[in-house]
DNA sequence: GGTCGTTTGTCAACACTGTTGACAAACGAG
DNA sequence: CTCGTTTGTCAACAGTGTTGACAAACGACC
């Protein structure tokens, strides 16, 4: 018995996630021009912007599949659905710092947490060893991710533009103080951000293996 | 042949250091009140607020110990500095989102590299390789940080608190639907970040032995 | 010693955050 | 058709970082 709304949460997630999915920033006011109406409105159906960019934050990570594979093994289906939770993880630079924080506890998160909780039991890993591996996958993961969200802007050739940058001013260094920098110059920043992870990951996949 | 300053980059950082120790936020305005000065004249020494926080969060890495062991074992080295790292890394909240996005490049990050290259290389990883794994240790920890960075403010009983509330939100899920996360619920967010950390650090440790 | 010129700090403002209270328009219920 | 609730708008507030105009302070120079 009211006025009809034209706004709802879910329309002003879908335009926050449009625009992330574009690049642009997300602020109250920017979600409220794309939507064509002011940044109060938002008010009137989301409690607040950490709120709003937590449900943002959740319904990106609808596209990370947890679907079991009786193929792959369970180090296998570790390192994709990590993978997938890191790119997805960079699509949302200003959300990511959120999600880092605290579990949100939100629909696809959980359904993320209990894939990765179900390949290491399914590794025959004790329940604490379990936790305590997804708690150490979850670690990289997010440091990878909120390491590499600082180049999210740049393209693909500024970036490893950056990279070489930075391999030159290691090589740069003066030799006397930091021999070891200078040597390994030439390898650090090398390929791309997914392929350095892709190896971390594995490495502490393979340490983490259930026997010990 | 002008005016003498009564500021100085130094004492500025100096200032944000000790108001960062007390926990305090570091903004332009309370940073310049706490020199008794105003927010603009911080700009005549310092290009920008980000250049600043760098500057502070180079010196809190002051405290990181990297001296050589020869006690020690190039794991036990490894996660020790890495340790440390994320202990003072946890104490600049503000900061960390900085040294995060890219390598600063500054005095102490530089000898934490070194550091931790030497480590690497002392064990017999090739350079390629030492590269790989400095990444991933550095990955790990920063993921480890910026997870932790969300409860800095908290004291230790505040903290098991929000850990104990996290377990019961995971314990209270549908068994149907979340089946593992039910019943490894009791298990995660077990005991202090720190031995959390310590453990996935050792696990990739493990993972990254040079002889593969 | 007085003037000049450079430097330094202050003041006020700008643009940008998130957020809230007052108000009016729009609509359903009676 | 009126009443009342809901919804969106407007203006504002308290915060950010940052900048341009100004005046005060001091060293250098004649």
């Amino acid at each position: 018995m009211a006025r009809p709304a034209s706004l709802s949460r879910d329309r002003i997630v879908a335009a926050a996630e449009q625009m992330l999915e574009r690049g642009e920033g997300l602020t109250a006011r920017s979600i409220a021009d794309e939507l064509g109406c002011d940044a109060a409105a938002l008010y009137r159906h989301v409690v607040s912007m950490d709120e709003l960019l937590r449900h943002v934050g959740d319904s990106v990570l609808a596209a990370v599949d947890t679907r079991e594979r009786a193929a792959e093994s369970w180090q296998e289906s570790v390192v994709r659905i990590c993978r997938s939770l890191r790119t997805v993880h960079l699509r949302r630079p200003r959300v990511a710092a959120l999600v880092q924080t605290a579990p949100t506890r939100m629909p696809n998160e959980l359904r993320i947490t209990e894939a990765l909780l179900r390949e290491f039991r399914r590794a025959g890993f004790a329940d604490q060893d379990a936790a305590d591996a997804y708690h150490a996958v979850i670690e990289l993961t997010i440091g990878s991710a909120a390491i590499d969200a600082g180049l999210a802007g740049l393209g693909a050739a500024d970036r490893s533009a950056e990279y070489g940058r930075w391999r030159r001013a290691y090589a740069a260094l003066d030799g006397e103080v930091h021999p070891h920098s200078v040597a390994v110059a030439g390898r650090l920043y090398k390929g791309s951000a997914d392929r350095r992870f892709v190896l971390a990951l594995e490495a502490l996949v393979r340490g983490l293996a259930p026997v010990g």
